[in-house]
DNA sequence: GATGAATGAGGATTCATTCAT
DNA sequence: AATGAATGAATCCTCATTCAT
């Protein structure tokens, strides 16, 4: 005989979390397009493909659908950055190749910036800017903290404390991703992801005596390897 | 012939728009402050000081009243600007000063920050950096647009197309303002004006042989580092 | 020139409390007849014939709708016993008066013991039995304290605790309006004054040697039947 | 003809009728604790320890379940007051004992109270007061009437018809249960369940002359003061 | 038979807008 | 012109009931 099944119907496991990612992504799609208090819970169930009940069977308000989807979004967008980083192995491509990520996951959900803006004028939450997380993102934190911290011990880098390097790379993406948007264009932004990091890294490259700064950047984009 | 005056009280002309500004006034702060759906017509009334009735007199909608309310902050933005660029004949000191001025009144006025990105996530407007504003903005376009052709022509400027120009520019500092707003930090944007300016500058001053960068900033206060 | 006139609209001081009144007088009807959970608020607003916008503006909640109309419902029966008290002199003919007029005021208004029992049913209010209601009612409470400590400093009642006096005979009136309504009886309890009041008064009057109980009820109605 | 026994598991012939009290246990206790509306059936699923189907599966509404639970609470009263009846041999001692034992099963289930105040709520069904239950009760009518009877006829009650003395009675101990639940006081009914029975009695016995009043309530404990 | 996920009608409450005064 | 009481469409959320497994 096998285990005693107990009664009723079987409970599906995945179930659950198959249909709050429906739900989540519906949602982010739809506040996106319509803000938080134009899209209605209707809506939301319809492109969600359940019945209202349903999303608050799942969400309990509104506004904590409206959270959750904008987690679900930024989780997604850290694994790609953190994706990105990880098939790196020097320091300074883990940093180059986590920027151009962070610009193409924007270029490839453009509505991932509605919500972070949506986020600000809704829940007037102070949004983040991926490196330099502070608390919400520890683990992540420390990984970039480490990067940053690498480069400058191996002189690489001048000897600037971590966070500072952390804030101000994460204020140009941040900046970058968010001015594109609000401009309108429509430009892709992961063109413009070595000429960010080079813009930023020659405020940031030690030039020791006898080196010219040109030698890091030379050529224009993708030096793989810098300075020493 | 002398104005006839009409018997009875005479009509106080500038009762309404006083108003009208008060009113717009009170509206820029709510919004700012909860939202535009957060913001009730209730309140509104309330902080101008006359009555609901009165307000659906001055504006027929609460979205007319919104977009009234954004564009009157950002024409006193552009007062600003144009205030800071008129004192300076210098072209570059032109653009210096308008930079410093859109910075400081962002300072000033954090809640137009606040007005900008709801303009963008309720009315689905694209916002506009102040430089290269198109259409809205024809005859200030003309203006700066003259400015960088001038400098351009003097040889100060490498050739641009102005207009690349401008939309650089305003990304910058939209870019600036935004990103700061955002990050929840409370630094004064006015503090990296220069700074920025002269970042600026040296990816566009055309640096010829035998010429230095400081002509063409010149007058201005010396950069910490540039180039070199 | 007359005082100066604020602008608008006329305030119409009586209007509010004549509305409040409207929707509270419709309100106790439509919860008699319906229940707490059944009456629902389009109802409600179209018995009293207002929007329903206009039953939130004077009640921010169905409860608070609710209890009001509860409270309405009392003061008057507070009212109507009071005046009855009022026209006599005797304080036993005040008691007398009381207690009929309590038990009129039923019969006038039966719907009222719904509201009674509904206050009990939703809000778990212990209910109220009009002579010791405690701290809800204390100017009341010392008045009928006071007639019954009258009536034992006179020797007409037995040195009895005003305070147990007033509760029993409030259990009485109370119980005789509550079993007749639960018991679906149509029989009037106005008819039922004397009775009651004979039947407690006769566990109350002091019996002394040599006192006739008639004296305690004197210049009262003869009651039909008296002890024995 | 024996029983033909079924292949497989023999059904469980308790386990319905067990559900069945489980569900209407829980139904009774949550009924009166938060009301009709008020207790969900997710709650009274889980107070029972079944799924919410499975309620559903015995009782096809919500209202159905509620008049259960207030009909097996009713059948439980009743069986007590039997029971109590029944050890009695001499019908004013069967009375007597019967307005004991209901008395005496308010003070064990308080709740029971609440449901009846909801029946008469929320179903508007005129409650019933045990004695005198009209077509409902005809058997236990039956039984009182006789009980009644029988006391009329030998003398010991006046001549009365018995449905008035039942619904004296009933009024009587019914008012008493609900006046003591509403007034919120927790004294014991119980205790006052001989004072009760005496005060009727001596309206109802005859007393004709050299007939002591104690000879209708032999065994009773003495009453403080009876007639006079 | 039992389960519990899903449903969607229903209901309280909000608030932009209207309009009588 | 100004007022603010009134309106009622719109919206979030609840929960009794259904039904696939």
């Amino acid at each position: 005989m096998p285990a005693t099944r107990r009664p009723g119907r079987p409970v599906d496991r995945g179930l659950h979390a198959r249909r709050r990612a429906e739900i989540l992504d519906a949602a982010a799609l739809l506040f996106a397009a319509h803000g938080y208090a134009g899209a209605d819970t209707q809506q939301l169930a319809d492109a969600a493909g359940v019945a209202k009940g349903t999303v608050f069977r799942y969400f309990p308000t509104k506004r904590t659908l409206f959270v959750a989807a904008v987690e679900r979004a930024l989780e997604r967008m850290h694994a790609a950055v953190d994706a990105a980083a990880d098939v790196a192995a020097d320091p300074l491509d883990k940093l180059r190749g986590a920027i151009a990520a962070y610009l193409a996951f924007f270029d490839a959900h453009p509505e991932v910036v509605e919500l972070l803006i949506l986020e600000r004028a809704e829940l007037k939450a102070p949004a983040s800017a991926y490196f330099a997380r502070g608390a919400r993102n520890a683990g992540a934190e420390d990984r970039w903290t480490r990067v940053i911290a690498a480069l400058v011990a191996d002189g690489r880098f001048r000897p600037l404390a971590p966070d500072r390097v952390l804030a101000f790379l994460g204020e140009m993406v941040y900046g970058a991703v968010l001015t594109r948007h609000f401009s309108g264009r429509r430009a892709r932004l992961a063109d413009r992801a070595d000429d960010l990091f080079d813009l930023a890294c020659h405020g940031l490259v030690a030039a020791g005596p006898g080196r010219r700064p040109a030698a890091a950047t030379r050529g224009g984009r993708t030096p793989r390897r810098i300075a020493r």
